[in-house]
RNA sequence: GGCGACAUAGCCAAGCGGUAAGGCAGAGGUCUGCAAAAUCUCCAUCCCCGGUUCAAAUCCGGGUGUCGCCUCCA
């Protein structure tokens, strides 16, 4: 499999720590708000990474932190005129709220970085007695200059960053690139007690901890969107390789930004949509199939036309399901050469550096295999078997039976085919005129009528 | 000032040297009272200019345009 690796900037092998194990740590959320879509995009990308790996058969250790101690928290817990933790824990919950309704599978661990503040400072210490860190009035930075390899990661020349760049003095800091990694408290703040006096963590240390903890010293990807190549993995990546030499993970990946209108969207640009308003408005999976259908790197533009598109595309898979019928999927394994074929394109796709969309072609593909009446009915099968396969993988189709089945009241049920019997007398009159107002109401209404020479069948239309 | 990405049909989007995947939208045929569904068929020479090559959307050089990072940020 190749992967992309922003280290090298080219894509590489992957060759996992240990063999038929993958150790994968996402940078997760500050809680101090509602996530918006384009934070979505990382969340959902790495979901897929993490199916993929499961699907081939890796044991998979996938951690994400939350965030829950930051200086946005507290800004926003003034704003909300309450504590910092009331923020943390609302928005947390809304976090895995919001992220199961997209269809995201948790992670093995989400520890926060709350929880690991004892590690946090033993980490710090460290660095200080290693000669890397420095402590100015209770503040404590990291010395980048100690550190040669500083930037290898993000490809910067320390040097060249300050002509033009948008730097804000800090006299305490004896080069601008150093970064803070505790912080004294103001009065008022949530305070924990250090060796440097009361305060509370820098934002870059908690990942090292956390991935560490769970994943070991040095572990396989790491990941986040493509802002947080530099400072936050440059900084983490230096803390590691201070501390023991190895660098904190061998494959880096970094998705790209979603944009509204061109722009990149942001929480401080304030033109987001939170994932929560829009999940209110549209099906997950059209969502997830938006994303999906652009290469992960690439940036991706935000419109609500391409979400209605995206969901007319997913329902498509549905419509081949719902054509085949659910039921009449056995346990057997796929035997037809022609679909097996169809999953090797599917990993081909997917081996060369997560190629979602060309994976989603394959879909397409069997989909159509599935639907076509000239096929014989064990390959159409075949197919649709395929296609729920693979399109788990991808993360959709988690629960089919209840997307092809809409629920709706015995007494509603009962209406429409009473209509649908008016109707039919209707057309046995070869009263057209009424026969197609009945239908024209009733599709008003979201109710789809389909004649056939077997008789007329209606579904909810989505 | 430094670093980087991208430009493919009406729209979205693969492609990474051998003669343009897939989806949405659209057109036509079959079927149907009509429609829907199903089904068959059709729909691009790849921003511009130069070069390398038997062969380039794909490589090189130069333009033009869009975007991102260098500050909290997925």
């Amino acid at each position: 499999m190749l992967l992309y690796n922003t280290k090298t900037r080219k894509k590489e092998e992957f060759i996992p720590l240990e063999e038929g194990k993958l150790k994968l740590y996402a940078c997760g959320p500050t809680v101090y708000n509602y996530f918006h879509i384009g934070n979505a995009r990382a969340f959902l990308f790495f979901d897929v990474v993490r199916r993929y790996f499961e699907y081939l058969g890796y044991e998979v250790s996938y951690v994400q932190n939350i965030t829950d101690i930051d200086d946005k928290i507290i800004e926003q817990a003034i704003a909300e005129n309450t504590d910092f933790k009331t923020i943390a824990d609302k928005y947390s919950e809304a976090f895995l709220e919001d992220t199961d309704a997209l269809g995201i599978k948790r992670p093995h661990f989400q520890p926060r970085a709350t929880e690991v503040m004892p590690q946090i400072i033993a980490l710090i210490h460290d660095l200080q007695q290693k000669g890397f860190a420095y402590e100015v009035e209770g503040d404590v930075y990291f010395d980048t200059a100690a550190l040669p390899e500083y930037g290898s990661l993000s490809g910067k020349q320390i040097e060249d960053q300050k002509a033009g760049a948008r730097v804000a003095e800090n006299i305490q800091k004896k080069h601008p690139a150093d970064f803070t990694l505790w912080k004294k408290s103001k009065p008022g703040e949530p305070v924990w007690d250090s060796p440097w006096g009361e305060g509370r963590p820098g934002w870059h240390t908690e990942c090292v901890v956390m991935s560490q903890h769970h994943l070991g010293q040095s572990f396989d990807i790491h990941g986040g969107g493509i802002d947080l190549v530099f400072p936050h993995h440059e900084n983490e990546n230096a803390q590691a390789l201070a501390l023991s030499g190895k660098p904190l993970a061998r494959y880096w990946m970094h998705n790209g930004f979603l944009n509204m209108e061109g722009e990149k969207m942001s929480k401080s640009l304030d033109n987001f949509i939170t994932a929560r308003d829009i999940l209110k408005q549209y099906d997950a999976e059209a969502i997830r199939f938006f994303f999906l259908s652009k290469h992960y790197r690439s940036p991706i533009d935000f419109n609500r036309e391409l979400i209605i598109e995206s969901d007319k595309a997913v329902d498509n898979f549905y419509k081949a399901l719902a054509g085949i019928g659910m039921d009449s999927l056995d346990e057997n394994p796929v035997s037809s050469p022609e679909i097996l074929a169809h999953e090797e394109s599917f990993q081909d796709s997917m081996n060369d550096d997560f190629n979602t969309a060309k994976a989603i072609a394959t879909l397409f593909e069997l989909a159509n295999i599935t639907r076509s009446a000239n096929n014989e009915l064990p390959l159409r099968q075949d197919a649709a078997k395929m296609l729920l396969k693979l399109g788990r993988t991808l993360g959709f189709f988690k629960d089919p039976e209840k997307r092809l089945t809409e629920e709706i009241p015995d007494l509603s049920k009962a209406l429409v085919e009473m209509m649908l019997n008016y109707r039919n007398d209707a057309r046995e009159r070869k009263d057209w005129a009424l026969a197609d107002k009945i239908r024209n109401d009733l599709l008003a209404l979201g109710i789809e009528i389909k004649d056939s020479p077997e008789g007329s069948t209606w579904n909810m239309r989505k």
